[in-house]
RNA sequence: AGGCCGUUAGCUCAGUCGGUAGAGCACCGGACUUUUAAUCCGGGUGUCGUGGGUUCGAUUCCCACACGGCCUACCA
């Protein structure tokens, strides 16, 4: 009894709806007629972008008589079988093109075993790769068609595409299944294409400023660069355990030291916090670090950049996120943080940064502070909740507090203040930048108070790293460095709303 | 972590005031040699998210859980 409600339960499982069982049997039939269903090299001679831009302007009479052989491959995305004639839509990455089938053209061509290329056809399921060859034709709609001479399987699809008309909807599968989200819905591919064009242009500009991109490792003995809880993993032949990076910063800053005057890395960070529409567990930054340089050089360089990927992906400085339009192309606005502070809080920190307050004020606006949080928490505290969401078009704000930056060299008139800037669009935090402390005694005594604050119970406070100090005990030239959100530059500049439509393959639980 | 919403065919979605469900696309069979969301004729393919409760009977009502979405909170 058990046994067979087993076998029934394992037969329940195993079988396959008639639309699987029928691709299958289609695989089975191209086997059987000696035929390989995985194909192979195909050459294609254009892609069919190529086809439409050099031959939509021709008239179908100009076709017959120029007769223009081409070669294409792509994804079967629809058939429509008319008795002795049939059309077909591929695409391939570019775009689509039509097929023209028609019996009298095919039937005498061998297929395999006992087959042609007509009777093949029924083989062919939506979602196949097919390849084709034939000359170039006009419909009587006009529409640019290859007239097939003869087609390949290139590769059989054993499961149905998404729905051709209404695609994939469901945000869980498009973003589990991100291949079908990128087959249905076209207009998803362009918002990655885009990304790349980000990436492209922001290597391009470092490039032509003599900067060298760099690889340093993702494995950390200790994470340190940004204030942010890491991942943990354990290296089993050292029996230690070690730190996905959160930032890039010290290994750059140590290839200065180094002599590399001009480095920079994009690369993929990893932060052990929340998720949402802002916020992915693993994200991609660009820091770019150039000796003799300050804020002023990098506030040219993150300009240059929003600017130019902005122009490149959108062909115009402006863009549209979140309700908001955005315009990249003037001079970014230039703010000061105590400035904004007191602007939105009445509370001068230039003045004095007593705790009680900055504790009051932050009472008075009702914001949810803990009692006993650090001087730095407060103000920024004060600045993340009234001032930042503020900040929409691009503004570089300038001069932090020096409790919120121990990375970053110490104001030269300013006391309490450190060289660093952030840069804010539509209230988001897209850089971040210092005129880097390359003061060794300094840098100790940075690490040692916010070792204080972790020892208070800030658990994000920077931890001391004795490799890193050593390092620049050799002496590290004055510089300028950087760090910027890629993924977030792609939200604005394609204006996507959450951080997972613009990484291919986001966290899901 | 909280609030709201969702989970039904491969996909997009209906629906059952409690009697195990139906459309379009896809798929299968048939007709058709210029169609293009082809058309016409015929076919419904399902653990109604999972587990429990109430009930003669639950996909539907109740509870819990899982997964997801949106929002809020957290997260420099």
């Amino acid at each position: 009894m058990a046994e067979e409600n087993q076998n029934d339960n394992i037969n329940e499982h195993e079988r396959l709806s008639d639309e699987l069982e029928s691709r299958r049997s289609n695989l089975a039939r191209i086997i059987e007629y000696g035929i390989d269903p995985w194909g192979g090299r195909f050459k294609s001679s254009a892609t069919t972008a190529d086809l439409h831009s050099d031959y939509d302007g021709s008239t179908k009479e100009q076709l017959e008589e120029k007769k223009v052989s081409v070669a294409i491959a792509g994804r079967l995305i629809a058939y429509r079988k008319h008795g002795k004639a049939a059309f077909a839509d591929i695409i391939d990455s570019t775009g689509k093109i039509q097929l023209f089938f028609r019996f009298n053209e095919l039937n005498e061509q061998p297929a395999g075993d006992g087959a042609n290329l007509w009777d093949l056809l029924d083989t062919l399921n939506l979602g196949d790769w097919v390849g084709a060859s034939g000359v170039l034709m006009k419909t009587r709609t006009d529409e640019l068609t290859v007239r097939v001479a003869e087609w390949r399987i290139l590769g059989k699809a054993l499961r149905p595409l998404p729905e051709k008309y209404h695609g994939l909807k469901d945000k869980e599968l498009r973003y589990r299944y991100r291949y079908l989200d990128l087959i249905a819905n076209p207009e998803i591919r362009e918002v990655f294409r885009a990304r790349t064009e980000v990436i492209k242009t922001i290597r391009s500009v470092l490039d032509e400023r003599g900067y060298m991109e760099v690889e340093t490792p993702a494995l950390h003995k200790i994470a340190g660069g940004a204030a942010a809880r890491p991942f943990v993993t354990h290296h089993n032949a050292l029996d230690i355990d070690i730190y996905l990076r959160i930032s890039l910063e010290l290994h750059l800053k140590r290839l200065m030291i180094g002599g590399f005057e001009r480095v920079y890395e994009i690369g993929r960070i990893f932060r052990n916090e929340g998720m949402d529409r802002d916020h992915n567990p693993e994200f991609t930054m660009l820091e770019a670090y150039e000796a003799f340089g300050n804020l002023d050089t990098m506030m040219e360089l993150v300009e240059t950049m929003c600017r130019t990927a902005c122009e490149r992906v959108r062909g115009e400085t402006v863009t549209k996120f979140r309700d908001h339009e955005i315009d990249f192309g003037p001079a970014f606005r230039r703010a000061d943080y105590a400035e904004l502070v007191r602007e939105y809080t009445g509370v001068d920190i230039n003045e004095s940064r007593d705790r009680n307050t900055l504790l009051k004020a932050c009472k008075d606006k009702e914001l949810d502070v803990d009692d006993n949080a650090t001087v730095g928490q407060l103000i920024d505290e004060l600045f993340d909740e009234l001032v930042q969401p503020d900040l929409i078009q691009p503004t570089f704000v300038v001069n932090y507090p020096v409790e919120l930056s121990p990375l970053a060299r110490k104001h030269p008139e300013r006391e309490g203040f450190v060289q660093r800037f952030e840069l804010f669009v539509c209230g988001h935090e897209i850089a971040n930048a210092f005129t880097e402390l390359n003061d060794p005694v300094d840098q100790r005594a940075r690490f040692e108070e916010q070792q204080k604050m972790r020892a208070a119970g800030d658990d994000e406070a920077h931890p001391v790293d004795e490799d890193f100090l050593n390092a620049i005990e050799h002496g590290m030239p004055p510089a300028g460095g950087v760090g910027m959100g890629v993924d977030r530059l792609v939200m604005l500049v394609t204006g996507s709303h959450s951080i997972r439509d613009v990484i291919f393959f986001p966290m899901m639980r």
